[in-house]
DNA sequence: TATCCTAGTGTCAAATAGTGTCAAAGGGTG
DNA sequence: CACCCTTTGACACTATTTGACACTAGGATA
């Protein structure tokens, strides 16, 4: 699955956010039988296809016990929901995640390749910057890279 | 049993905390008959179904004598109160396991599998911000989990 | 022992949140 | 410019949560 391209959408007044045609193209099947998986996200959100979120999730419960794992499991397995998607596309994020990512009408919806990330924009805007930076810092990588 | 999400939720003014619907259904039968049982757990509170609470009980009253079991029986085992459901689905903690974990209006219900914790607002957004900090700190960790 | 006070219970009804669906608005394409 | 697909706002409906109130039990006090 190869979700890319960036999304502004918005949310509407009960919480759900329009998922981009393209990405439900790509998720072809599942997206009307099993919806996504959200979860948190630094300070936004990401959702997974939930045959990919068994994977991560069998991946932490498998981790030896200890504050690590403690910590995946208290903010990234614990706070998840699965969502499915309503007849226009849209998928209904709880509460608690719309209000951990901030969400509140303008929202960027991300492909990153196996995952889809969601930001409010505000939230993107920053760590975009943060990420620009830290590419202009490093000219040679770019060149190493081909850009 | 798999609870899971995460919900703010509020106290009324007599200490009865509203569980999320979706964990009603997790119980299923059990939540008209048995309740739940809620101790402490660090600066919070947890609930588990009655017939695990028995096994962790059980695990407990098996340990050879010493201050590790002394320390359970007291912290754990000896706080536990059975609490069950009225007509709108909420609990009536008491004041004791109230107190210990600050609780007051607003507090944090979370699905955690097999059990489920319940937090002041204020005491979850510290140990979450804790936790958060340490996956922000391990990105490799995070990658290698497939996040 | 009678009375007051507090903590806890049961229940109702208002408020809030979530769901399903329709149709208008918007954007891209031929 | 007309058409089609996608996105968005809106509405009605259902389910869930919350605040409120009256009532009960038990403990303390006089």
């Amino acid at each position: 699955m190869k979700f890319s391209g960036e999304y502004n959408v918005s949310i509407d007044l009960k919480g759900r956010v329009s998922i981009p045609a393209s990405f439900r193209d790509e998720l072809g099947q599942i997206y009307k039988s099993e919806g996504l998986v959200v979860t948190r996200y630094k300070k936004g959100l990401v959702a997974y296809p939930p045959s990919r979120w068994e994977e991560i999730c069998a991946n932490v419960l498998a981790m030896s016990p200890g504050p690590k794992r403690e910590a995946n499991l208290r903010n990234r397995i614990a706070p998840a929901k699965g969502c499915s998607f309503n007849a226009q596309g849209r998928i209904q994020l709880p509460q608690s995640l719309r209000e951990h990512a901030g969400l509140d009408k303008d929202v960027v919806v991300i492909g990153m390749f196996e995952k889809i990330e969601i930001w409010s924009q505000k939230a993107h805007a920053l760590i975009a910057a943060e990420s620009e930076s830290m590419l202009d810092d490093d000219a040679q990588g770019q060149a190493d890279l081909g850009f």
